[in-house]
DNA sequence: CTTGACACCGTACCTAACTACAGACTTTAT
DNA sequence: ATAAAGTCTGTAGTTAGGTACGGTGTCAAG
């Protein structure tokens, strides 16, 4: 298949397939005579590996190592166990993150809502006003 | 103040102090004969409600309406509470989508515990093989 | 046999928020 | 007086993950 029917397949544009090449993620494939790409129609797989991967929150240079362990005979299950459970950890790492950002957010609009005459609790903490959280 | 005495004191970068100037986000300062930034200190504090603004979640460019707003005489806080609780709920929806990105790698995550002889269920997953979530 | 659709390559552009650098000028310290 | 350190400007580079474009070459249909 050339590349309009591969992007076609794996629903992506064909600039991200050549892009993905450059970057290693997916190999050359072979050409015509005239120089066009001739895909193998396995690629439309490797191609969605990489978007589910992404929507796990994986780096295309973290879905690089991924595929180069699967890609080698006999991949240990185990490194790709403990490649997911780092990802967790930054995962759960980023939920506490945004979470201290909602509690801050929530407890100024709060304090908004109970303010009689005072100025906004919301600029005070930000001027550096309020820091008693 | 120079724009290093001012970097120091808040903790920036001295180019940010430029940058945050081309974007509007601290006025241009008056300048000596040889064309020298002098720095009035409160602009220390304003580069420390921008970084603190920027903690919260806000991007520069809601920082800068945000400014607009504070800088005028009579702001009104409701539209502060507004902008606010706007990024509650975006920061509310994010933690969503890392919730479900969690809950999936754990799942994966705990049936690598429970396989025993057939292939990694998490590379399975991303090759499509599993779709029974 | 020509027109339109496709493909090629290399490079530039996009967002966000900086950061670095070159080359010129000014100020400060010794 | 001279050298080091600071500042100026404008532009370019950084990261991530693409997207777009210009100029050229190729393929299939009418």
């Amino acid at each position: 298949m050339k590349i309009s029917d591969l992007a076609k397949s794996a629903g992506v544009n064909i600039e991200t397939i050549r892009y993905y090449e450059r970057l290693g993620l997916i190999t050359e494939p072979p050409r015509t005579e005239s120089g066009y790409r001739i895909f193998p129609s396995e690629v439309i797989q490797r191609i969605k590996f990489i978007k589910r991967s992404q929507d796990l929150g994986f780096t295309l240079a973290e879905i690089h190592k991924l595929l180069t362990l699967t890609d080698s005979e006999n991949f240990s299950c185990g490194e790709i166990q403990q490649f997911a459970s780092q990802k967790l950890k930054e995962i759960e790492s980023k939920i506490r993150d945004l979470q201290n950002i909602k509690n801050v957010l929530q407890d100024l609009l709060i304090k908004c809502g109970e303010t009689s005459v005072q100025g906004c609790p919301i600029i005070e903490r930000l001027q550096g006003v309020l820091y008693n959280d």
